[in-house]
RNA sequence: CGGGGCGUAGCGCAGCCUGGUAGCGCAUCUGCUUUGGGAGCAGAGGGUCGCAAGUUCGAAUCUUGCCGCCCCGACCA
């Protein structure tokens, strides 16, 4: 992409109403505007990292054995009336008719809907265990919406949903998507801790929430400090066997959001120099509720036996336009974003500090043809805006490299290669750079 | 939902108290100079002062109502 033909509308001064640095960052990147309290438009670079950040959590999904779909925004009240969450939830629904005096709600949540497309659906126990899941935009009307996309109104969250015979095929079920968890929030550059959550009336263990450390984190958080680094299993485990050692290593050390927080515990099971009392995000959410929504929804499955029971279920979320603001809360420096590789909006970025000039130009586009070829997505600023603005720009908008070309260079035959996150730069030859960025393609 | 605050040019703000018909910086446009970390000079364009009533000869300024947004708290992916 060359930057005179993208839109990219940064901001060189910081809108008031941002008072975290990953709300700031993005409306300085120009990646979202606000239209609304906690509805924002994703302006192209925001959309680019948008699509990124699903494509990884959706890699690692189908890894995991999760089936695909969509489900709509708008579903019928009648719906939500059978599992009689209509009246239980408050304002938090959006409630909306339409010309015929329809019922509707933009849905802050599936489980009703996806129930009710299993039951139309599914008859017999050999047909699971099954895990399907969609992203979808979401609608929470919340009292205070704040810190930009992180808590917003309008968001957009993938949502699994499994399905199996009896409780012990419905952990396993929970594993896969632990393990699968793990492995996308480390694909993402997160160190993201699993933490023991509220089970609500259900009870058990099966309700992680997995957290991001972040100063600017809503929730106190209290962990054993191994958690933090212990990584993620990668995507070569045996999804189909016994995962539950993955799993205990991970949850039997102490770690619990203010809530669920036990002091005493804490102190005792966790020696003082690894106590580690944090602010966090939450980035996601894994829940077992076995029949809650099957129950009264009368979501059966026969068994081998030749019995119908409630399928037993569980939800599995993860908010995936909030990740972006946890990312760049945990990947930032003073002058921008620092998108880890693996999601930022462009390869890299190609500098041509004078546009105009035939040897820099050559070599520019030389640069941009070979990266586009290799799949890099090169961003090529090719503005004619002064050397420190285009510096500063590429610092804001964080992509891992940038490829400097200017005149005094090229007649050297030289160029520079900065890594944005340590800022690490090299002189080398256009050729050198060249290779040494498409041999990590 | 309680408490506080703010709406004036694309962004950041001043002007309001003490009414006299709008200003600064950045950005934008033109020209010249400059050219490796958000340039300089000169000129130009851009605002029904959130909306609506009211007071007044006259309202960005005073009064009332409404709308929107932000912050603290309670609540939440």
């Amino acid at each position: 992409m060359r930057l005179s033909r993208f839109f990219l509308p940064v901001l060189k001064e910081t809108p008031t109403e941002a008072q975290i640095v990953s709300h700031r960052l993005m409306l300085r990147a120009g990646m979202i505007r606000q239209e609304a309290a906690g509805i924002y438009a994703w302006l192209p670079l925001g959309f680019r990292v948008l699509k990124k950040v699903e494509q990884v959590v959706r890699e690692e999904m189908d890894r995991a054995g999760a089936i695909e779909l969509l489900m709509p925004t708008l579903q019928l009240a009648d719906l939500w009336r059978e599992s009689g969450r209509y009246d239980a939830y408050g304002p938090e629904m959006l409630r909306i008719k339409d010309r015929h005096e329809r019922e509707l709600l933009y849905g802050p949540t599936n489980e009703e809907m996806i129930t009710e497309i299993f039951r139309a659906y599914v008859k017999s126990y050999k047909s699971l265990p099954l895990n399907l899941y969609h992203m979808q935009w979401k609608f929470r009307d919340e009292q205070r919406p704040r810190f930009g996309v992180m808590r917003g109104r309008e968001f957009y969250m993938k949502d699994a949903y499994s399905f199996d015979l009896d409780e012990a095929g419905a952990r396993r079920a929970y594993n896969r998507m632990f393990i699968a968890y793990l492995n996308a929030f480390a694909r993402l550059g997160l160190k993201a801790v699993p933490m023991r959550a509220d089970t609500g009336p259900i009870g058990g263990d099966l309700s992680h929430e997995f957290i991001v450390l972040a100063e600017t984190g809503e929730s106190q958080v209290f962990c054993h400090g191994d958690l933090v680094e212990m990584g993620a299993p990668g995507p070569d485990v045996d999804w189909d066997g016994d995962l539950q050692p993955l799993v205990d290593r991970r949850t039997s050390l102490y770690a619990a959001t203010e809530e669920m927080h036990d002091p005493a515990r804490f102190e005792r099971e966790v020696p003082a120099d690894r106590r580690l009392s944090a602010r966090g995000i939450e980035v996601g959410h894994i829940f077992y509720f076995g029949e809650k929504y099957s129950a009264p929804m009368r979501a059966v499955v026969t068994g081998p036996d030749g019995q119908d029971r409630p399928v037993q279920m569980g939800s599995y979320g993860i908010g995936v336009s909030r990740l972006l603001g946890a990312i760049i809360e945990a990947s930032h420096d003073a002058a921008g974003v620092i998108w880890p590789d693996g999601v930022a909006p462009f390869g890299l970025g190609v500098v041509n500090l004078k546009p105009g000039d035939p040897a820099v130009d050559t070599a520019c586009e030389r640069a941009y043809a070979a990266l586009s070829a290799a799949g890099l997505e090169p961003l090529y600023d090719d503005t004619f805006e002064r050397a420190g603005a285009k510096f500063a720009t590429m610092d804001l908008i964080g992509l891992p490299w940038q490829l400097v070309i200017g005149p005094k260079g090229t007649a050297a035959g030289e160029v520079e290669l900065k890594r944005r996150a340590t800022g690490q730069r090299e002189t080398l030859s256009l050729e050198a750079a060249l290779s040494r960025l498409t041999a990590k393609a």
